[in-house]
RNA sequence: GCAGGGGUGGUCGAGUGGUUAAUGGCACCGGGCUGUAAACCCGGCAGGCUAACGCCUUACGUAGGUUCGAAUCCUACCCCCUGCACCA
């Protein structure tokens, strides 16, 4: 590629690239010396659960490799380390040393899915951080003024709001920026929210005597509701961890305006290459399904395979298109006996609450082994041994299956764990669980768990227990 | 500590004594339509009982109180925000 290719190349989706000339001459000196660029991308150590919207950033960073430059992936344990004592921000909780390198291992095996192991150097910010001292702390502040500080956008809008912006909110741009000294970044990458701390980076780099490292912003990639970034706390996002038909059904649920947007973001298709889809789709010649489904495809591709990207979309035909049942569904053992069909959705987990279950019913979601039913229609007879198929909605299928004991079992993951606490004059463990934001209360004959009782912290213990594999299913009355 | 503002259902946000299980938006769920889990339209959205009309139980930060009746009034307490003060 040319200089001028491969500023295109890399130049695609981003919102701004300060400065272009300057890139410019970095990829130049690149070329002619041999010695390829270091390009930052800075991470918060807290939240490892990558989804697309931070794929967009490191698909760029997968760009500068492509084109034979180190990308240099910085996770900013040091802030990690110090937490957010002001307490409203819960989204910096302070994170013990093992915390941070467990997030990291799961960093690792997530950006691998792009980036090129070989071509890829972790870092950790408290590597100088911690040397640093209070004293190089101070005279590393001395660099840049409060007014220079007070710049940033959000800054200004709480100061003339009156809401509080505690002091060390204001040193983290200083050590973000600091990052960028220390590791002699050529150039580095961010969402735009980030273009002010990547900023600060280039101002001390220049008092450092070093040449500033170019700053290329990419837009926050809106979530599934086309509206909010996406983010795991609105819940419209799409984790790259997330299981393939999972991936396809989010991806077709976008709405045809926005696959426009993913195609740019998160595909290497050329902008020309889109121009044209778009062009053909509003002249009718193309069908915006079909280029969804090609969307949804190329992105199961990145992160599962070519072949799990056709199953996904051989089993959203199945199930959408032609209405069948899908390949894989979940079974489950329930009691045997006469059932009134609410309770056995509740059962199922496929209604939260009876009357949630009734409600379904009455509007006509329910269907026993492919049967509509309705409100008049609520028997059900499971016999141990038989095997009912239970679908609510288009998309929700589970298999009863009866079971002579009398005994339901929850399964239970760390994961969907809210609380455990032990109440004395019940003499029960009550143990809560989060099923999609609804929360579900359980009693717990103390007896069945007396080793919990004297434990310091139950939801600890438990935890560990159930990821230690010791409770997978909790008996339920 | 002082002064002011505020705490309502998953969320935002109305409601300031009486059909208020609480308007509305968003999110979510079901149905219809379709080329898709797009868009659009319709319906639902505290829990429990009932075949059903319907009934009951909880709920507006917490605990009491006033009242025939309270999210709405009173008292105390807790928490959050802003400013000031204290920490010398």
């Amino acid at each position: 590629m040319t200089i001028d290719e491969q500023l295109d190349y890399l130049r695609k989706g981003a919102v701004e690239v300060i400065r272009e000339e300057d890139l410019r001459a970095k990829l130049e000196r690149s070329a002619r010396t041999g010695v390829p660029l270091r390009v930052k991308y800075g991470a918060d150590p807290t939240a490892p659960d990558i989804h697309l919207g931070h794929t967009v950033v490191i698909r760029k960073l997968r760009a500068f490799q492509e084109l034979g430059h180190t990308a240099i992936f910085l996770i900013g344990d040091f802030t990690g380390l110090i937490g957010d004592p002001s307490g409203k921000n819960a989204t910096r909780p302070q994170l013990t040393r093992e915390e941070i390198n467990a997030n990291a291992e799961t960093y690792k095996a997530q950006i691998f899915k792009l980036l090129d192991p070989a071509k890829t150097v972790i870092d950790f910010n408290s590597r100088w951080m911690d040397t640093l001292g209070s004293d190089g702390f101070v005279r590393l502040a001395s660099r840049v003024t409060v007014k220079q500080i007070l710049e940033r956008d959000d800054f200004q809008k709480r100061l003339t709001e009156e809401r509080p912006i505690a002091l060390h909110e204001l040193l983290y741009p200083l050590v973000q920026g600091y990052d960028s000294v220390a590791l002699t970044a050529d150039v580095e990458l961010g969402g735009t929210d980030q273009k002010f701390n990547m900023l600060v980076g280039r101002n001390l780099q220049r008092e450092s005597e070093q040449q500033p490292q170019v700053v290329i912003t990419m837009p926050l990639l809106e979530g599934t509701d086309g509206v909010q970034k996406m983010s795991k706390s609105y819940g419209n996002y799409i984790g790259i961890n997330e299981a393939a038909p999972e991936m396809f059904g989010k991806v077709m649920s976008v709405s045809d305006e926005l696959m426009w947007r993913y195609y740019e973001l998160l595909t290497d298709l050329r902008t020309d290459e889109i121009a044209r889809l778009r062009a053909a789709t509003q002249a009718g010649e193309r069908n915006p399904r079909d280029l969804k489904v090609e969307l949804a495809k190329r992105i199961i591709a990145d992160f599962h395979s070519p072949s799990d990207a056709e199953a996904a979309e051989a089993e959203f035909n199945r199930v959408f298109k032609r209405k069948e049942i899908p390949d894989e569904i979940e079974e489950r053992a329930v009691a045997e006996g006469e059932w009134k069909l609410p309770r056995l959705l509740v059962a199922g987990s496929l209604a939260l609450s009876v009357a949630e279950g009734r409600r379904l019913l009455e509007q006509g979601g329910v269907r026993v082994n492919g049967e509509q039913r309705r409100v008049k229609d609520v028997d059900v007879t499971l016999r141990a041994g038989e095997t009912l198929l239970l679908q609510v909605g288009k998309r929700r299928f589970l298999r009863v299956h009866g079971v002579a004991e009398n005994i339901l079992r929850e399964q239970v993951d760390s994961d969907s764990l809210a609380s455990v606490g032990y109440n004395p004059e019940t003499q029960t463990l009550e143990v809560e669980f989060k099923h999609g934001g609804v929360y579900r209360y359980y009693n717990i004959p103390a007896h069945e768990y007396d080793e919990l009782k004297n434990a310091d912290s139950l939801g600890h213990y438990f935890n560990e227990n159930i990821k230690a594999g010791a409770y997978s299913y909790i008996r339920v009355n």
